[in-house]
Order: C-alpha cells, then structure tokens, then sequence
DNA sequence: ACAAAAGTGTTCACAATACACCCATGC
DNA sequence: GCATGGGTGTATTGTGAACACTTTTGT
C-alpha cells in the first residue's frame, strides 16, 4: 500500500445575482505565486480531520467572507500536472450567495476579492476556468429541474425578478404569462399580502416566498420537475 | 500551507447487464483488514503521477480484468472517519461494461471478483453502499436523456432487448410501440438489414445499432432529449 | 392452423406555446 | 389621461399515453 504525497485541495464557484442585473461569480486575487496577482477561485487545503465542505464553507470565510446559502459538491479535477508545484487534486464545489450577502469582506490568504459578471471574466489562475465553465453548466442545468434559484433571491421576490433570474442564467427570453402559469403550477410558491412599489410608475407587484415543505411535499408526489424549455419571444 | 497526509483512493460502480435477466455490479471480496473477507467496490489508491482515471482502469483490470466501455466519474467521498485507519478521500466513478465483457478475472489485490445482481446485494465494506447507491441512481438518471444504455449491450441489438435493458434499470414496464416511436424519432439508431432468429416460435426481430456519428449530430440540434417518462400498463 | 413474438398506426389528453386585454400606480 | 409595468385568460399545437390489429416465424 504505496503512499504518494497527494495534496487535498477544495475550490468554490460561487454565484450571485445582482437583481434586475447580471450573474456574477467571486473570485480572489493570488497573493502569493504561482499565479501571483492573478484571479482565482476561492479555496484552499482540506486540514487535518476536517470534512470536506468544512473545508470549503472554512476557505470561503477566511477568503471572501461571504455567506453560503446552497452548496454542492461539483466535480474533482485532479490532472497531475494541474498545479505546476506538485501534486494537487481539487475537488470543486459550487455555491450560491443571496443578494444581501452580497458584500465582500477580503481577508487573510487571498489579497483581494471581487465580484465578477459570468459574461466578462478576467483569465484565471491553474484549470479554473474549466471549474468556473464546469459549474456555470450545472447550475444552468440544475435550475430547470430543481429550485434552487430561489438561494439566488431574497426571501421575498417579484415573479420579474425570478423570471429575470432565469433569463439571465439560460440567457434567453421566456414568455412572463406562461411563466408565471408554470411555477405557480407546481405549488411551492407562497404568495404574500405585501406587494413591491416600483419605483416611477407601474402597479405593484406581488411578493412570493420559496416554500420548502411544499416543495417537499410536492417531490414526493411528483418524481422531477421540467422548470423551463421555454421559447423566445413576445408579442412587439 | 499546512499539509495533512491525506489518502487519496478511487472507488468504481461497474454495471454490466445480462441481456434478458438482470443488472449486475462487479464487487470484490477484500482480502486484507479492514473488513476482510466482505464485498467492496473494486478499487485502490491513486499512484504519484498518475491521472484519475487512468488509477481507475488500472485498479479495474488489476481487481477484475473486466473491458469498460464507459467511465464518468461521480462523486468524491471524503467523511474524515469513511475509513477506520486513517484518512481516506476516495473519488468514485461509475463504469458500463458491455455483456461480452462480462466474465471476470479475479487477480492480484482482490481474492475473488464477483457480479451481484443489484437486487440482491451483500453488505459491503466501508461507506461503499452508499457510493454504489449514488452509482445506481446516477445511471438511472442518466440513461433518461443521455443514450449511455447501449454501452450496456452488444454492438448490434433488437428493440426488444433495448427496452428490457430500461425496464430493468428504471424498475417499471414501458410500452412497446410508444418505446420503438420514441426511440426512432431520436434518429440516433441504425437499422440493419439482419435479423435475430428467436428461439422458439415468434418472428425474427431486426438488429439495430447506436450511431454515435448521428448522436453527435443531433445533439448539436436538439439541446437535450428526455429519452422517457413512460407510464406502465400494457392491454392485458 | 395456431401460438408466439415483432412490426405498425390511431386516438386521446394534457401541457407547452403563442398571443391580447385589463388593472394599478406615478406623473 | 397616459405611460409604465403587473396580473390574468384562451385558442392552438405538439407530444406523451393508451390502445389493437397485422405480419412473420416454429410446431
């Protein structure tokens, strides 16, 4: 039973939403070679002992001080020639931040750490970007059959600011009628008394919240849902 | 930068079918403690140097000398007490083997390689129930949009054994004629002017064949197929 | 000719799509 | 009152589901 040194190492795409704007993903800047000042994604060694997502939810503290809402384990990459020091196997991890944890607080490992949109990325340090690409295409994947879109809205939402969250992450128009029809059809949405002024003109809009036990509830009745194959276009 | 001395294994759900009987996964009996003499998923440890999955097909035919014919990896599993000795972080794969491959060698590592039908599994080793429950529910899955079955049958098959092969694995009957037009209508199979002469009495059925060329091309028109959600029930 | 297995077509129901009108607010 | 944005309903179409008869073989 050989033991070659191996070392551990754990990387997170995260995710945002800006609402009304754009996706975007946190990186930080390397502080220290290889790769020095470039962008990376947060993440560090599993220590001793440790778990895992410990280990994740631990470097995405130290790092970016950010707060996770949705974590799930991605992918491992773990090429030999990955890390142009040694040995290091990576395995990615993908999260989702909510609006209001939005704010970045920079700290020790990492120099520097920013949001960035999913449409302008700066070249990023190792096979980062092949993690970055590989969990952009999960989570298109996953919002279309289970709701974890929701971890990428405050508690309260307008039906827009879902509908516009789908529409910026599958990058394509969805009709609002049609829409709407769909996701109330599945029942797990609550609607609230409260409504959202907008600001300047227009009617108020409704708030909805996520219901968990619904959806609970509803998977179990249901095996999977199809969220969205949804088409272009509405009426000019 | 700390390093532990974390090990780093890889673990691999081998599925086979027997055409017309049943599912079947490749476990080997361990030779050595911890759990000595019980059933575990083939697998080892990653060598210095060595990509991932390279470790898994070398692990592979070391154990069991079984031909794969697909390999994707799963998931990583790496609770810090998964393996009583020390730390063990093991990146599981699954793998389809094709019926001709089907026999085993057992060799080196493994006293004894075995296929259990998934229906009647015995206790295994370590956490690798659940890694071959992941297994299982990742082909499940799969097979519904991804044509990953044929990798579980003969170069050249009849309809009938095809839709036995989604019975088996999805657990449920599916209707024959809407199977075949489904089926078809993806335009990803080759019909062949042979036919298969049935034991017994009955009408010879005609053999078709994947073609991946044809996938390849469909797949860039479609986006993604959904390859069934049928119903059960036949007319009695 | 009869049993067994394979090939094929039609109808029905529902869900996805396209599309248009009404309602509440700010100015 | 009009511009802006939100809420709701309906006709059409495509696809999955249910279902039955015909064809080819062996005995």
């Amino acid at each position: 039973m050989p033991q070659p040194h191996i070392l551990l190492a754990v990387d997170a795409v995260v995710l945002g939403y800006n609402p009304g704007r754009e996706c975007s993903v946190l990186l930080i800047r390397r502080k220290y070679p290889p790769f020095q000042g470039q962008w990376a994604l947060p993440g560090g060694f599993v220590e001793e002992g440790e778990s895992i997502e410990v280990a994740v939810e631990r470097e995405l503290a130290e790092e970016t001080g950010v707060h996770i809402h949705y974590l799930e384990q991605l992918f491992t990459f773990g090429n030999p020639d990955r890390d142009p020091r040694r040995r290091v196997v990576s395995i990615a991890y993908f999260a989702l931040v909510k609006p209001s944890a939005f704010q970045v607080q920079a700290a020790s490992d990492a120099s520097e750490a920013a949001w960035f949109s999913i449409k302008h990325l700066p070249p990023l340090a190792f096979d980062h970007a092949d993690i970055l690409d590989k969990g952009l295409e999960r989570v298109r994947n996953k919002i279309t059959y289970e709701p974890i879109g929701f971890e990428l809205l405050e508690e309260k939402f307008t039906f827009v600011e879902l509908q516009h969250l789908y529409e910026t992450l599958l990058d394509r128009k969805i009709d609002r009628r049609n829409f709407q029809k769909k996701l109330l059809s599945l029942g797990i949405l609550e609607e609230l008394e409260e409504h959202r002024k907008h600001q300047g003109s227009g009617r108020p809009a409704k708030l909805y919240r996520f219901n968990p036990e619904q959806y609970a509830r509803e998977k179990e009745k249901v095996i999977m849902y199809e969220i969205w194959n949804m088409k272009d276009k509405e009426e000019q």
